[in-house]
RNA sequence: GCCGAAGUGGCGGAAUUGGUAGACGCGCUGGAUUCAAAAUCCAGUUCUCGCAAGGGAGUGUGGGUUCGAUUCCCACCUUCGGUACCA
């Protein structure tokens, strides 16, 4: 019987489908695993090869745990909500409703082609009202809550209400960015409006100020990824930076505990210390300075504190709230420059740039609070917002950029610490000791950061303070395709939320998807919709892309619970995610905004972990690799004409190249020939003012003209001999001008890579060509000329009549013609070879471009496996003996090999196991039924079509894939003897079989006894042998 | 800029705790089989000098630690991911 993929394929999928083999139930028998893939957005594009490696690694995990009983919930679903649908909407008109619903339908198959062990039954998509519903109910949640740092969890927020009507702001320990002051009184004297301004300082979610990319011309706020060079992407209009109103998670409330519960994690220390910095708790000061001549004063923060006495000037933000403020008449006009100057900085501009400073002083002072000099009050876009208090005290000489701007305005520098004691230390090391800084003079950096804390507290300028980079999470969009937020506004602007009994509520049907005016999603645009019976207006923003996906793992665990989020059953079995896979892309959004969301459901008493993935790995990107051809610019011709014409078949006639002292035109023709009076012109056929021009000089010189076209050139490419004939039949004969005017095409030529470097660079555009028409680096010329790109394409072949293209590694992508689809892998190879080669390309974490050409190497292995059953036949012909020990030796080798890798996620080199393993067991013609049954679980998890035929075939019951996992013995691997490489220096020079239980002594005499080593020695005497028992032995000389 | 990762033959990669660098596979070269091709099988394949025996060099670059470094330390170069509204 002959190995098919394609038949065994459609036969197993089917019968997996009948039985429901991958259906998953709470069992209390068995231990639960959870294992989760990182949630897809479904593209219109389709899957590439790149996108299900991450989903092969978790298959072959989960079918891995599932042979160990383990009880494995491994779901598949859908982030559907987001910007490219409704990108596609506003190009097309199609609703993303139905646009998504195709992607995710084509997604689905693309995922079945490959025979991913899902319970599909537990699928979610975020755009489906029954899946957002619940989202609704967690903003509504965050919303109702405000953080209570005395027990560093989430409380109502109806219980800090009460704390304010009974005591005022005072006595209530709860976070928020703004400190306020009132009592009992003063907060039962408030007005509903103030009341509901006050809580926002309060709310998990919560309404506040936030800048946006805003493009005036498309009316409309633009992501970052929209946003080039500061003009918008599309259109290439002007983007500034704009403050708005916007929905905000209070995610920094969790910022502690979003750090501390980091340890707790089996993540890569790479991922966790991207978390911490992106999270960046500093500890330092927060300071007050006076303004001179004003009731006003600043907030700063410091991490240095005892750099005080350097403080020469202020700078702000250039959108703080003090600049109106602050400026004085004489700069008013400065400061509005840098102001729109500002405007047009993206954050990252201002964030990036190091070499070049910019700011503009307000004409204020602020008074130092201890010197009680005048410093200036500057405003400058390296100073952001929204980090700190969105200000600095500058100290040039201990900030790198605080010095690049005093030097460029000409501010004071003073030297406050002396390094002398530290050559090595840079100017933001916290070593030296400190000087011209009064009461600090003399003490260590790290004493005087403490010194000064306290000195700034007892005047009452400040405190110590504790600042985090992390910001609150801007969590609304001013777009359609998102879930809308469950709130509304009455007429004083106080909002409500809707009671959980009006949920969903869903996204209305729209049919144009442009922005509504003033900013407003096109929600804006349903008049209909915005206003509630109650005639409150509702919010018309929509949540971001993170909403849906913050939480959709819990949602896996009970994915058709009508009446909660999840049941207490499911999350008490479940509990967590065991493994999660994805791309580092998601280092720090996605999980951070998870960790936050799954850390307030835990405060809720919905979740009863702290943390939503216990052991995370990260999948490496699958690059493209790109193919290039060569097409022939004008100057190629020529080139083409001298090396392949007259080098070869005139060289004896004097052949040269004509130079302009020949002539006194300020052209000439290429070629002529020292024996005759011809001359060569090589030109396209279209310039016939060139020609003219070249015939009238030429004849005029006395000589004859022979024109030979590119186009000609181009059309017998390949038969240069052709070319070389005409210009022998020119020589002879004793026309003037010979000029065959080519028929009219407009085609190109192309030239094979391996001969392109006979000629100039320049004399070549490289341009891409689809990979899936090009094989082993060679283009597929007869598929090439279907297609558009060569339709009227003559191609320069090499000498093995082939056309080679050049290669290189890029993003997988469209436009780089480099995107292979799963789908024509499968086709050709089937789904266990693409699974297989895919695991095999190299480490799960790391990228690697995608080659098709080595995949011929796993269906090799395939075939191999498969011929071990059948004899030359093609009958099965297996035998149920006893197995050798040689047999068990291979077969326990690869057990322990496979069991060991797999756990520690190193798929590639597993493969390289399986090939070894069926290689050495053909090798000595194995036949046996145990030890093939053996090998079929192993393989089964990564290849469990053809495992499942195999065991079929071997008369074993339905199926392998519930089949427990083999278990290594270590006696079948025991050696009595071992091979030593024997080293001088390091350098190994010889081997020696040794018994593995000889003494290091005897080793040691026996190396340097060796014939090879003595004469290496030659006399000089040993400084030392080392014998490291079963791995070397080395010689020291 | 900042944070994180990765650089090993022609290519993808292996070397698990500092111990034989290049497993396994692709490609290439030669051979067998075949009318021929595909498929299959066998042998070779880091570079370099050499007919060979054998020698030298070699894991991005430069330095260091060590009997011994792809692995540890320092500095640098290149590429990739993220950088808060792509997902």
């Amino acid at each position: 019987m002959e190995y098919t993929p394609g038949f065994i394929e459609a036969k197993w999928k089917q019968k997996w489908k009948e039985a429901d083999i991958y259906k998953v139930e709470i069992d209390r028998s068995k231990p639960k695993y959870y294992i989760l893939d990182m949630f897809p957005y479904p593209s219109g594009a389709g899957l590439h090869v790149g996108h299900p490696l991450g989903y092969i690694a978790t298959d072959i995990f989960s079918r891995f745990k599932r042979h160990q009983g383990y009880n494995v919930l491994h779901p598949m679903g859908f982030d559907a909500f987001g910007l490219p649908a409704e990108q596609y909407a506003i190009q097309t008109g199609v609703m993303p409703q139905i646009s998504t619903e195709q992607n995710i339908k084509r997604y689905r198959e693309q995922l079945d082609n490959l025979s991913f062990s899902y319970d599909w039954s537990r699928s979610v998509t975020t755009s489906d009202p029954a899946y957002y519903r619940w989202t609704q109910w967690i903003f509504i949640r965050l919303y109702e809550h405000y953080f209570n740092t005395k027990e560093n969890k989430a409380k109502p927020v109806s219980e800090l209400i009460e704390v304010f009507e009974k005591s005022g702001s005072e006595q209530a320990a709860a976070f928020s960015t703004i400190e306020d002051h009132f009592t009992a009184q003063q907060w039962k004297a408030f007005s509903p409006k103030q009341k509901d301004d006050v809580l926002m300082h309060y709310r998990l979610a919560y309404k506040g100020q936030a800048f946006v990319n805003w493009c005036e011309e498309l009316g409309t706020v633009l992501a970052n990824d929209e946003v080039k060079d500061g003009l918008s992407e599309r259109g290439g209009y002007p983007v500034v930076q704009r403050p708005m109103e916007q929905w905000f998670l209070r995610i920094t409330a969790y910022a502690d505990r979003l750090l501390n519960d980091l340890k707790t994690l089996e993540w890569t220390d790479a991922l966790k210390s991207m978390q911490e910095n992106w999270i960046g708790k500093s500890e330092g000061a927060q300071v007050f300075f006076k303004i001179k001549d004003s009731e006003e004063s600043i907030e700063i923060f410091t991490t240095r504190p005892d750099t005080i006495f350097g403080a020469s000037f202020i700078v702000l933000a250039p959108e703080h709230d003090l600049v109106e403020k602050l400026v004085t008449p004489e700069q008013q006009h400065t400061v509005k420059n840098y102001l729109d100057y500002a405007k047009t900085r993206s954050e990252r501009e201002r964030i990036s740039e190091t070499k070049q400073v910019t700011g503009a002083f307000t004409g204020a002072y602020a008074v130092h609070p201890f010197t009680g000099e005048s410093i200036p009050v500057w405003i400058s876009d390296y100073v952001l917002k929204d980090y700190g208090a969105g200000a600095i005290m500058a100290v040039p000489a201990g900030d790198l950029r605080d010095h690049a701007f005093a030097e460029k305005f000409s501010l004071p520098i003073i030297e406050i610490i002396d390094r002398s004691a530290h050559p090595k230390a840079t100017i933001e090391d916290k070593l030296g000791t400190m000087i011209n800084s009064g009461f600090l003079n003399g003490l260590e950096v790290k004493d005087a950061i403490k010194m000064a804390i306290g000195e700034i507290a007892t005047k009452g300028i400040g405190k110590a303070k504790v600042n985090f980079r992390l910001r609150d999470a801007n969590f609304s969009r001013q777009r359609y395709w998102g879930e809308p937020f469950p709130v509304c506004y009455d007429e004083d602007g106080i909002c409500h939320p809707l009671s959980d009994t009006d949920l969903p509520l869903m996204l209305p049907e729209l049919e144009d998807f442009r922005p509504g005016a003033g900013s407003q999603s096109p929600l804006a645009r349903v008049p209909a919709w915005q206003s509630t019976r109650e005639g409150y207006r509702r919010e018309t923003d929509t949540m971001p892309g993170f909403a849906g996906s913050s939480w959709y793992f819990l949602r896996y665990m009970d994915a058709c619970n009508p009446d909660e989020l999840v049941s207490h059953e499911a999350i008490d079995y479940w509990q967590n995610v065991d493994l999660y896979v994805g791309g580092t892309e998601h280092a720090v959004g996605h999980l951070m905004y998870a960790r936050f969301w799954h850390k307030f459901l835990f405060d809720l008493g919905i979740v009863n972990t702290q943390e939503p993935f216990r052991k995370l790995i990260n999948q490496g990107m699958i690059q493209g690799r790109s193919n290039f051809v060569f097409r022939a610019k004008e100057n190629f011709f020529e080139e083409y004409l001298k090396i392949n014409v007259l080098d070869k078949y005139f060289a004896d006639s004097g052949v040269y190249r004509l130079t302009e002292d020949e002539y006194d035109e300020e052209f000439c023709a290429d070629w002529a020939f020292k024996s005759n009076d011809l001359v060569i012109e090589v030109v396209s056929w279209k310039l016939e003012d060139k020609i003219e021009r070249i015939k009238g000089a030429v004849l005029k010189a006395g000589k004859r003209l022979l024109i030979i076209t590119n186009e000609e050139l181009t059309m017998s490419i390949n038969h240069p001999l052709v070319i070389a004939e005409k210009i022998r039949t020119a020589i002879d004969g004793s026309e003037n001008f010979i000029f065959d005017k080519s028929e009219e095409i407009d085609s190109q030529l192309y030239v094979s890579y391996n001969l392109t470097g006979n000629y100039s660079a320049d004399c070549f555009s490289k341009i891409h060509v689809d990979v899936n028409i090009v094989h082993n680096d060679y283009l597929d010329i007869d598929a090439a000329v279907a297609t558009r790109q060569f339709e009227n394409a003559y191609f320069l072949i090499d000498d093995n009549k082939q056309f080679s293209c050049s290669w290189e590694v890029e993003k997988m992508s469209k436009s780089k013609y480099n995107v292979v689809n799963p789908d024509d892998m499968v086709a050709a190879y089937g789904a266990d070879c693409f699974r297989m080669y895919e695991m095999f390309l190299g480490p799960i974490d790391q990228a690697k471009p995608w080659d098709t050409k080595g995949i011929d190497g796993v269906a090799k292995f395939l075939r191999r496996l498969w011929s071990l059953f059948f004899d030359e036949n093609g009958k099965i012909q297996l035998s149920d003996t006893e197995p050798t020990r040689e047999e068990l030796k291979i077969l326990h080798q690869c057990i322990k090999k496979v069991s060991e890798e797999v756990e520690r996620f190193s798929f590639n080199t597993c493969v390289s196991a399986f090939m070894i393993c069926v290689n050495d067991l053909r090798r000595i013609e194995c036949r046996n039924l145990s030890v093939l049954k053996d090998l079929l679980k192993l393989v089964s998890p990564f290849a469990p079509h053809i495992a499942e035929e195999l065991w079929e075939q071997s008369g074993e019951a339905f199926s392998v894939t519930l089949q427990p996992y083999p278990v290594f013995d270590e006696k079948y691997l025991k050696e009595d003897h071992i091979e030593y490489p024997v080293c001088i220096n390091g350098k190994k020079r010889a081997l020696l079989l040794l018994p593995a239980d000889m003494d290091k002594a005897d080793a040691e005499k026996q190396a340097v006894s060796l014939p090879e080593i003595t004469k290496w020695l030659d006399g000089t005497p040993v400084k030392k042998v080392i014998v490291v028992s079963g791995k070397m032995i080395n010689i020291v000389i």
